[in-house]
DNA sequence: CCATCTTTGTGCACGCGTTCACAAAGACAT
DNA sequence: ATGTCTTTGTGAACGCGTGCACAAAGATGG
C-alpha cells in the first residue's frame, strides 16, 4: 500500500498486523469524537459503522491490543482512546520537519491536523533563499543548510517531503543522514531508502488513475449493457493516436507531477 | 485500502486484480522516464527496480494485461505506455472538479500532475461567496451553487473534495446526485456513498499516525518491557518516551523528554 | 441464585496477493 | 539449422487479511 519499499521487516516484533495499524487511526477518530459528545462506552457495531469497517474485523483488531472490552456491554471509549493512543505512540511528542514550502508545503504546514495529535511543526525547510525567514502558518520558513542541525537539535525523526519529484530523493538522502528514520513523501518518485527506515507515500496522480480505470471500467459495462446513457452526453474523447501521443517526448514537465514549488 | 463502501467484488468484470491496478500508475511513470530519454526497450528486472517492485510481481501484473513482452529481451517502452494508459482509461479526457480552495484545494489546483494525464480541471468550487470568481491557478473560483450545473454541464465524473471534514458529507452527497460517480476524499472523515460510487481517501493524519506506531516500535525495540499498568483514570497524561535511553543501538531518538501530548 | 439476554473474542475457512521456480519462447551466433 | 543464452509468462505453494458463526463471559432481571 504504502511503504516505498517493498521489505516488511516491520510489524514482525510483537503481533498487530500492518492492516490493522492502518486501521487504528480510524477507530480514534471515531472514538475522540464519541468522547467529545461524552459517550461513556460503544459497541463493537456502532463504532464500526461511524469506522466505515465491519465489525468482526473490528473485534479481531482490537483483541491484537488485548481484551479491553466487557461482553454484554461494549468498550469504554475513554479508556480505548488512550489504548490506541498509547500504541500508536501519539501520547508521545512527534517534532517533524516539512521540507518544500510551495503550495503543498504551506497547506501541509496549516493543516490542524498535525497539532491535534501529538504531531508538532519543528520547522519548515525550502531551497530558495528568498523564502528564508517569511513566515508560514506561523512559523518562519529555514533554508535547506539549516536542515541537519534542526533536525539533530530537536530530534527530529520523522520528516515530510514536498518538494518536486526531483529534489526528493536527494531531500530523502540529506534526512535520512541527519537522523530522520520514518518520511512520508508526497513527491512522485520512489525513494530509495536503507533498511529500517519508514516511507509512506501519498500520491495524487496514482489516485486519480485508480479512479479513472474504475470509471473507465464503470462506463464500459454500462454501454455493453445498454445504450441508455444516465445523465452526461459527452463524456468520451478518444483523441489519442496508437503510440505517438503521450508517450512521444516530453510533451510536458519532466513527469509533469510537481507537488510543489521549489527550485532544483 | 480505498472505497468507502464495506462491499467490493471490484474488479470482477475484465481479470486485473485491484492490487495489479494500483501499481499500473507506477510502471507508467518510469516508463514515460524510460521513453523520454528514448530507451527502445527494458527487461521486467530493470523496470521493476525502477517502480521499487518484485520482478516477479510485476510481470505477473503485465500478464493480466497480455503478453506484451518479448522473450529474450524484454518490453517495447512505447508499447507499453500506451497499453497501460488504455486500460487505466488515460487516452481519455477526465474533466474533474475541485471542491474547497483552501490552502490544499490551492495546491491541488496548481498541482501539475492534473494536466499531464488527461485529468483536466473543470471547475474549482468554494462554499465561501467572497472567493468567487478569484482566480487560483489561473481558474475563477465558483460558488458551490453552481456546483450541479458544471457537473452536468461539463460530464464531470470525477470530484475531489478537499472541504473541513464537517462540509465533506454534504458536499459528497451533492456531488453523488449529480452524476459524479468517482470521488478522492482530503477530509479527514468517512464518506457514505451509494453502491456503485469508488470512494479513495487520502488522509495525511493517518499516514502520520502509521508512522509514528513504526517509529515507536523502533525507538522500544529492546525495552519492550513496558507493560503498562492499566490507568484508571483515562486521558491522563502518561510517562513519556521511556524507551530512549536504554538501549544501545539506537543511534537517533528524541532524546526522551519532551512532555506528553495528549490529542483533544 | 438462576435464567436470559447482549456482546465480546476467536477458531476456522476462504480468497487474494506475493513469491518461487521453471518450462517455453524467442533472439542471436555459428 | 542448430545450439546456446536470455527473459518472459505462469503453475503452484504459501502467507496474510477478511468474514462467518458460535461459544464464553458478563450484565441484567426475577
Amino acid at each position: 500500500m504504502a511503504t516505498g519499499r517493498t521489505h516488511r521487516p516491520a510489524t514482525r516484533s510483537r503481533g498487530i498486523p500492518e492492516a490493522t495499524v492502518a486501521r487504528l487511526p480510524l477507530y480514534l477518530r471515531a472514538l475522540t469524537a464519541l468522547s467529545e459528545r461524552s459517550v461513556p462506552t460503544v459497541s463493537s457495531e456502532e463504532l464500526a459503522a461511524a469506522a466505515g469497517v465491519n465489525s468482526a474485523k473490528l473485534r479481531k483488531d482490537f483483541s491484537y491490543l488485548g481484551s479491553y472490552g466487557t461482553r454484554g456491554v461494549g468498550y469504554d471509549v475513554e479508556y480505548l482512546v488512550y489504548q490506541i493512543s498509547r500504541e500508536l505512540g501519539l501520547t508521545q511528542d512527534w517534532p517533524v520537519v516539512i521540507v518544500g514550502i510551495g503550495n503543498l508545503g504551506a497547506a501541509l504546514a496549516n493543516y490542524g491536523g498535525f497539532a491535534s495529535r501529538g504531531f508538532r511543526v519543528a520547522a519548515l525547510i525550502d531551497a530558495d533563499p528568498g523564502m528564508a525567514g517569511k513566515p508560514v502558518a506561523g512559523i518562519p520558513v529555514q533554508h535547506t543548510d539549516e536542515l541537519e542541525k534542526i533536525i539533530q537539535d530537536d530530534g527530529v525523526s520523522i520528516g515530510v517531503i514536498a518538494t518536486p519529484a526531483g529534489a526528493a530523493q536527494q531531500v530523502c538522502d540529506r534526512l535520512v543522514a541527519a537522523g530522520v528514520t520514518s518520511i512520508l513523501n508526497f513527491a512522485p518518485t520512489v525513494l530509495n531508502v536503507p533498511e529500517g527506515v519508514d516511507v509512506r507515500k501519498v500520491d495524487l496522480s496514482i489516485e486519480l488513475q485508480i479512479l479513472a480505470f474504475h470509471e473507465q471500467r464503470k462506463a464500459g459495462e454500462e454501454a455493453a449493457a445498454d445504450a441508455v446513457a444516465p445523465p452526461a452526453v459527452a463524456r468520451k474523447q478518444p483523441h489519442v493516436g496508437p503510440s505517438a501521443d503521450s508517450t512521444g517526448s516530453a510533451d510536458k514537465g519532466p513527469d509533469g507531477d510537481v507537488p510543489a514549488v521549489m527550485p532544483a
